[in-house]
DNA sequence: CATTTACACTAGCGCTTGCTTGGTTACTTA
DNA sequence: TAAGTAACCAAGCAAGCGCTAGTGTAAATG
């Protein structure tokens, strides 16, 4: 087997297995379902990943982790005030969720399927996210950009932004900024 | 087969399913686990239902019916300003949120497990919820209280308050109605 | 040239799944 | 007291599940 490597190969195949999750769902796509759509027999797919599991961890991960360095690019080339930032963090935060959007919709929609020891693993990846927004809203709060209880604010933000993918239609005359936009116009105290 | 009725029994049985199915996910959910939990055998559970599909459009069937049933009794009770109008239905959309939370979460997360039948009928009921907020909306924006596009402002509200359910705790200090009252203000334009 | 590595294959084991069958029990009604 | 009905059970079937064992082969490596 090829243990937790990051193969070229290994990557498209968890590319592939993050379609189908989004498609059926976890608990309804089997190991002969991700074998055919990857061209491979279902007894050849342990040689990548260990077990169904590690196939569900690595879509996860890999969403995360460009989740994180969309980010922070974001942060580092945007003006330098609180309510630039805002903007920079919801837009980074949109743009991640529909260039990766079938890893994203596994991270929100299936990350309870899980086993503990890879929910521990990915929970900091996540909480190193997350304190991004923490951070980037207290300053909004600071400046007096927005009002409101720190936790609730920023709660009810990255909940109007996740859902968007149940909703929001690529196709459509919206772009993910414009999104990001009205969502950021919404909420600031004018 | 105890077809398509609403006897006690089977509001209890679906009661307990949805706890069930909110614990381990629909698929995950067994009809063994389903009737140990009901304190029968699997085979009694066909009595009941027709099958594991038509457990799963009961459970989302009594929420949904159960929170058009409290909105429309919100705005009833209610003083005819856009700005009660828009607060009764916040509240009332958290409130019926944490009464039948199990059932919520249900149709919230597993929704794409019905079958297309299923699915159709129940998608009127939804519709019809849908619409009452979409009327409150366009009200709000006309008496000016809120500003944007209709169509994201009511998503990125519905999408706020249904995020709720992965992140509340009604053991913490915080009422339902504390979350509601904050969300309208923080995006009320003042 | 010999060996290792990466990747794929076939075949199937052991188990669980949703659901059916054929029948029994407990209660209500005529 | 007889008939009807709702509720239940034991047993099990056919299908499908994740995963393993063992093998073949072509390319990379010593």
């Amino acid at each position: 087997m090829n243990v937790m490597n990051a193969s070229p190969r290994r990557k498209e195949l968890t590319r592939l297995a993050a379609q189908l999750f989004v498609q059926e769902g976890f608990d309804r796509t089997t190991v002969r379902m991700l074998a055919q759509e990857m061209g491979i027999k279902s007894g050849s797919l342990f040689h990548h990943f260990k077990d169904k599991q590690e196939i569900l961890a690595a879509v996860i991960e890999e969403g995360t982790q460009n989740a994180l360095g969309i980010a922070k690019a974001a942060l580092q080339s945007c003006p330098d005030s609180a309510e630039a930032r805002l903007h920079a963090m919801a837009r980074a935060h949109l743009e991640t969720l529909f260039a990766d959007r079938n890893a994203h919709v596994v991270a929100l929609f299936e990350w309870r399927r899980l086993d503990p020891a890879a929910s521990a693993h990915l929970s900091h990846l996540r909480d190193a996210y997350e304190a991004m927004w923490v951070e980037v809203i207290d300053d909004a709060l600071a400046a007096g950009l927005i009002h409101g209880d720190r936790f609730l604010v920023s709660r009810f933000i990255l909940g109007a932004l996740n859902w968007t993918v149940r909703w929001y239609d690529p196709n459509g005359p919206r772009t993910p900024d414009d999104l990001a936009d009205e969502l950021v116009a919404m909420i600031l105290s004018r």
